[in-house]
DNA sequence: GCTTGATCTGAACGTATGTTCAGATAGCCT
DNA sequence: AGGCTATCTGAACATACGTTCAGATCAAGC
């Protein structure tokens, strides 16, 4: 019997991304099967072509979706105008941003390679959009003196690295709350591209 | 016609191993198909579980020797008294290893939810073996005042991520040496972990 | 109340999967 | 020289895959 109360479009091809971001999350793309999917949602497979073209677009459009909300989330941040106030900003917003969004985060790292070439290029053009407003904020600090960091570029990439490395060890309900994850890795992040003036020079 | 030269058990066993660990490595455990494997070596898939019981096992085998060697090269290596000095060894110590065999670490990090339980907590123990080590240098040098961090629990994860991401974008023959880009992570280490005497305390 | 059209079912398509195994082959040992 | 046995082939097994589509179903519009 087709077309149970509530079975509408707007209601079920959320439902499918749902499920589809769910079950990708839990076991990878490449192990989950259109008819898990299907299951999950509970229809039958065939009724999730109403709503993608194909499992590729499935996934392709749940990471495009994920990227354009953090852009966009980004620029309706505050964002301070001193480069040290703004790198505060950015590390506090990427945490929080986040941890709101566990499995979408997952995927987008781990799913990349089971994105066709095209697919591939449009979302790393994003990420890189994202990560290279993290370099800028480096470089501001670095020419008016707020920072000093031996490359902004590697920088940037060991910062994303170790703020997006939050996801795989915080668990809800911890000991911690996101503020004080935040503050602590605030701290390190802060110190990691001061002025070194602690006597520790590098040899 | 079995048995041509060259194809003993000597020389298949550990191309399948180097098959099996640069198709997982490229395309996911879950999306490489034994027949992929068996082409990649030469020979028929049947051929392949002369060598592993199954697909799993594979994967299984190839983690768990990635692990043991790294303990193993851990505990080989000069490891000096002082914290500060100690923590140094680790940084450079874990960005050599881990841009000397790319693959492996690739899979160690996006194949872990393909194992079986059992064979999960095999592998997960190890690792939390191998980040203890880091762990217990921070610890150590906290108490001696050699370092300032706020938890070194979360620093030792931070400090992880961090330099495990070096390898999503080294590339061999760019314009940094392993040596070099072993300097910046390590600057940048040392002074996340240092006291803060840079005039920029927290708010 | 009838028609229309979006939505879903149920079944089928060809292909691929992991795994097994009887039989062929060929290097090694006596 | 001839047998042994590790090794590999070739084919088969049952099951699963992504995708398609004719037809059933039901909410909404007239």
């Amino acid at each position: 019997m087709a077309r149970t109360q509530g079975s509408h479009s707007d209601i079920t091809g959320p439902r499918v991304r749902a499920a589809a971001l769910r079950l990708f999350a839990q076991h990878g793309y490449a192990a989950v099967s259109m008819r898990q999917i299907a299951r999950e949602v509970g229809v039958q497979v065939g009724a999730l072509y109403n709503y993608t073209p194909d499992k590729q677009a499935l996934l392709f459009s749940l990471l495009k979706g994920h990227m354009d909300d953090l852009l966009e989330e980004w620029q309706a941040e505050q964002r301070p105008e001193a480069p040290r106030a703004r790198l505060e900003a950015f590390v506090r917003f990427h945490i929080r941003f986040n941890l709101a969004r566990p499995e979408a985060i997952f995927i987008s790292y781990m799913e990349l390679r089971n994105l066709t070439p095209e697919n591939f290029a449009v979302i790393e053009a994003l990420r890189k959009r994202y990560e290279g407003a993290l370099e800028e904020i480096l470089r501001d600090g670095q020419a008016d003196g707020a920072f000093s960091v031996p490359d902004t570029r590697l920088a940037s990439y060991a910062l994303i690295a170790m703020l997006t490395g939050v996801n795989t060890w915080y668990r809800a309900g911890g000991r911690l709350s996101i503020p004080e994850v935040a503050d602590i890795y605030w701290d390190m992040v802060r110190k990691a591209v001061s002025a070194d003036m602690s006597g520790n020079a590098p040899r």
